[in-house]
DNA sequence: GTAATAGTTATCGTATACGATTTCGTACTC
DNA sequence: GAGTACGAAATCGTATACGATAACTATTAC
């Protein structure tokens, strides 16, 4: 296959993955400016079916638009941090709540493994290698949710938060090690079949915990830098 | 002004109010086949800024799009309405406890009128203007939520379910008295500044009741009727 | 030297046009 | 009479073209 299937027949369906794919590997880093003409010309389309990609992109609120004036990568400050990693707290919980009891011995077993390997990362110091496998270990806990519309909220947080990834904004010192115990935790919690709620509030604590670090950790907000702005102008 | 101010500049814009406006005021019922060419056509405009207008309102879940097909009004069917509902529960109850502590005595006062009146319409039996009332009433609840994202989430839920309001889909016979009891439990709440998990959770529950007592009314899921697909073709 | 203004350029917004795909209806065959 | 195949109509998908808006720059007046 050709690196790229590219997937979807539909150009304006190319041109949403595509261009989602560069914010969320951090191509479009926050506050790069998207040029409907150029991205049809890297693409190899024509400036409408982008347009609509980026209208949805809008309404997942990756992007900010301006009329008469362009689309932005959005996300990086501070205060919309808060607010995401807010809103995952809750519907992430909600999720993975939702999802534990369908979640069989396997999956616990692949979680458990998952969260070993970020045990050892601790000792490398591989933050980048360790975000990935954090992801993998909530993915298996709330993928099994049955409500779509909830695991659809959630995967819209983790890929806002995915276009931070470059910066290394979300890594506070302390908080690994404290975040894979929690992990395990949380294990214990489904293995026993715990209550709905217990578990809900359980995953909750464990991503507002990581906020309540990164609040810890930057006691003025820092300014987040519109790093490498392009200047191809 | 003219009658209508259409709004905001951009034809997209306009586009996206009126459909997104006609969807949940019901004029497009569940079903409804979105023609792109008429609809540019009754609000004078070309195709592309009806596109667009889809697109964004495809990615809030109000329309379903098919390739080379078209779009329709989605949203009717029993299990959707559960998935709403259950969403709408969880990030409705976590906006109304955020909201809370910004809650003012004014506002209480509001939502107790607005009780009262519903606690009226439960005598002469109006189940069009107990929903409208239901809307304020919840409204004034998480309007203040500082967390623009969830506020936004609880929003489109709303909408969601507004689409369906034409339908008798939500009114469960004895559901209302309860609700309004339950309303009023809510406010105690919030007025003796109870902690948020507490208001949380009575505003989640308040919600779920509802859809509980819709599927105990409904036992085996009622096949949603796509009642009157317009056959102008 | 600074501020305001006019002109230029980059970019967006929308209309129109045409090709592509699907769906529906009709006719033909078995 | 039922099923299949062909054709026409409806609708979508995308490209191109042009007008509109905003940002940028240079010039001029104070």
């Amino acid at each position: 296959m050709t690196e790229t299937v590219t997937a979807a027949g539909s150009k304006s369906e190319q041109a949403y993955t595509a261009v989602k794919a560069r914010i969320v590997d951090g191509t479009y880093s926050p506050g790069y400016r998207l040029v409907l003409a150029k991205i049809a010309e890297d693409l190899g389309v024509s400036v409408v079916p982008v347009r609509e990609a980026i209208r949805r992109l809008e309404a997942e609120g990756l992007v900010k638009f301006e009329r008469n004036v362009g689309a932005t990568v959005s996300g990086i400050d501070p205060t919309e941090y808060l607010y995401t990693m807010q809103t995952l707290s809750i519907v992430e919980g909600a999720a993975t709540a939702l999802s534990a009891p369908l979640i069989g011995e396997a999956d616990i077993a692949r979680a458990r493994a998952v969260n070993e390997e970020m045990r050892e990362c601790l000792q490398h110091f591989d933050p980048v290698r360790f975000t990935a496998l954090n992801q993998d270990f909530h993915s298996v806990l709330f993928e099994h949710c049955p409500n779509p519309h909830i695991l659809d909220l959630v995967h819209r947080g983790w890929n806002r938060l995915a276009s931070l990834r470059s910066s290394t904004f979300r890594f506070v010192p302390g908080r690994a090690h404290d975040s894979v115990d929690e992990h395990e935790a949380i294990l214990k919690l489904i293995e026993t079949g715990a209550g709905a709620d217990q578990i809900e509030m359980a995953a909750r604590h464990h991503r507002s915990a990581t906020l309540d670090a990164y609040l810890a950790h930057t006691p003025a907000a820092v300014q987040a830098t519109p790093n490498h702005q392009p200047s191809e102008r």
